[in-house]
DNA sequence: CATGAATGAGCTTTCATTCAT
DNA sequence: CATGAATGAAAGCTCATTCAT
């Protein structure tokens, strides 16, 4: 696996470089950082049950055993992965948030910034997240829902604005889960070296809520 | 599990009807039928790989061994409940096509379609069919992609008629893989019992694609 | 290991026979019970801990996979020696308390029969009993804890009884927790095949307590 | 763990002090020796397979690799342990018997003697002595076999010392070796704290013998 | 066809021990 | 001397699959 190609974290963003340095994000060049990484990476594509100890130990050249220096088991693994994936991807949300004037620039800032989310840096991370998460414990289920929560407060939010300003027709919280589902869809089928651009997929994302 | 409520598949369904009678769906009544709803069950509710075969055997009131003469193995189980599924709605969705005169209709009928096979009879093996995808062999997954990609050209004829028609802005392509997200993803938020009905449902979708 | 020798059960003896045949202790001809006999064996001479289900396994020629389908847990087996080990050492306390006449008798025959409980055929499950205990889970030591009180209470009873006739000096609880220490011992030293007979050890256990 | 309390080993004893002094014992308040007690007493109370060197480490404020500073192995340490409590022991029950003046007195000097050693400094110790004996290899066991029979030849010529002047009835192997037990099942239910004097255990335990 | 004991490979996790810093 | 990351062997246990009955 090269861990140095699409799939680096993106340590020039400045959002992301913030919450390193705060502590709440682990630093992607850290032994558990890349462990992390290499996580997403087999989670994703080969699924969290079908990925054993040994082959995550072999993704960063240690040896099965030394994963539990790291984290306390497995399941910590894929905690820490869903955990950090969400704060990263609010803490950019919240900055496209603020950069933008009004609420149709908004709604676009969330769309495009949730498929940077599933198909840049922390694409494997999300979906893990979407797909994994009944290997989660009840109890972890409901830590990471909570984080969920607060992210989908902003869309929330965001649709109900365009709606008052008559820019959406849908009740806003079915339209949020709509676009949802459209939106994870797309790590199954688009391919960021295609033809179409991420931005333009943003507004083909965008015009199933607004025409 | 109580597998003579809702998930019942629906026998009175005349379509459904002439596929048992023709052999290519087991009967839901035989043992082996009443294995695959209970598998399509367990594997929505647990996962495949969490789903051990004791489970499916005590879910239908035999030994684990005992599944090994109806199944010869429990992947084969996994494909069983895709092929039919897929099977059985593409047969309901050539009944829903010709009995619409327009494409507008048309395309109202293919998602209350899929709406319906994901929230109805067949709901639980819909849900296998996405989420335990990589659970297939290499071999199996591109047969039961086949499947698919007829399944796939009876939604991409449609749209392409809306769109002559000026009814649709997006490009075909894309706006299936949207929808497709977007209705499959129903199946995480969406309850029968709650205020929503399904045709309520089906129109805000139809409403991201027409306005 | 040789099992057909010593420490083979003794199935002639008809207080054992009865509990087998109501089912309270297990057949020691079934897989089950050889291997619970295999694991006193073991449990004895190397300890709990060091012995593993593979050793276990390989006793009595099966996989350690295959335990599985007799125990639980390594721990039941652990505890289904001690639960039968005591079951059968009382009722043959209850057998031998009944042949005899006065209360100095009496006394004798509990010696007699604790002593034959740790040299002949559950020799080795009693040891297990006293020494392993600290690796059983605390519900589990609860459990066998309440056993072994129905068994004590026989002892003290007969000890008061004694002492109210003068046989006996010291306070009861005290003396039979010294004969407990002193009868418990014997394993680490008694030989069966030496010059002492059980019978002559037994006599002189019994001088600690009445002169 | 409160190891400035009860278990403290106690250093105003002036066998003691001169054993330090010698260099044939390890000042308790060095590392080592600190550590020594915090093994004794987790190896009592867990079982020494089941104390781990991070309890052991944790337990004296190091990290567990630092213990192979002051021992080879975790093997080692249970050794040190079991070598200077006889060491101690033997010291101590010298001095007891040159303040002996008559057999019986002799007799009653062991008792108390071994009785102290078991529920006084070097009791947690003395519990590891007799229940964690498997847990040495073969080598260590032969060795300190060796230095256990200095300690039994003491208590032999003693009994036999009685025997001559008609003190005791029993033969005097069989009668130290049921009292061994006696005595060090002791630990097992005898609480300091309670009504019970070690004094009035060590009569009692000597009415054993003497009558 | 059904049973259920047995398989055997593979799983996650533990842990004494090593060693570069 | 102390650290703590890493080792690597071994542990208990799981589970799809087989097969004699």
């Amino acid at each position: 696996m090269n861990l140095d190609a699409l799939d680096t974290v993106d340590t020039r963003d400045p959002v992301l470089k913030d919450l390193i340095h705060k502590g709440q994000v682990t630093d992607p060049h850290s032994a558990k950082g890349k462990l992390m990484r290499a996580a997403a990476h087999l989670f994703k594509s080969k699924g969290y049950e079908r990925t054993t100890v040994r082959e995550l130990g072999a993704a960063v050249g240690i040896q099965s055993g030394s994963l539990f220096h790291h984290f306390k088991s497995k399941e910590e693994i894929l905690l820490a992965v869903m955990e950090e994936t969400i704060i990263i991807n609010m803490a950019r949300m919240n900055a496209a948030l603020s950069d933008s004037k009004d609420a149709g620039e908004k709604l676009h800032a969330l769309i495009r910034c949730e498929l940077d989310s599933v198909h840049t840096d922390t694409g494997e991370a999300m979906s893990v997240l979407v797909y994994e998460w009944r290997s989660l414990s009840p109890d972890k289920q409901k830590y990471v829902l909570q984080l969920r929560d607060e992210y989908e407060t902003l869309w929330l939010n965001t649709i109900e604005e365009c709606k008052q300003q008559g820019l959406i027709q849908h009740d806003a919280f079915i339209l949020r889960r709509l676009l949802t589902g459209a939106i994870g869809w797309t790590t199954t089928w688009y391919r960021p070296d295609g033809n179409l651009s991420l931005e333009d997929l943003a507004k083909q994302t965008l015009l199933l809520a607004i025409k």
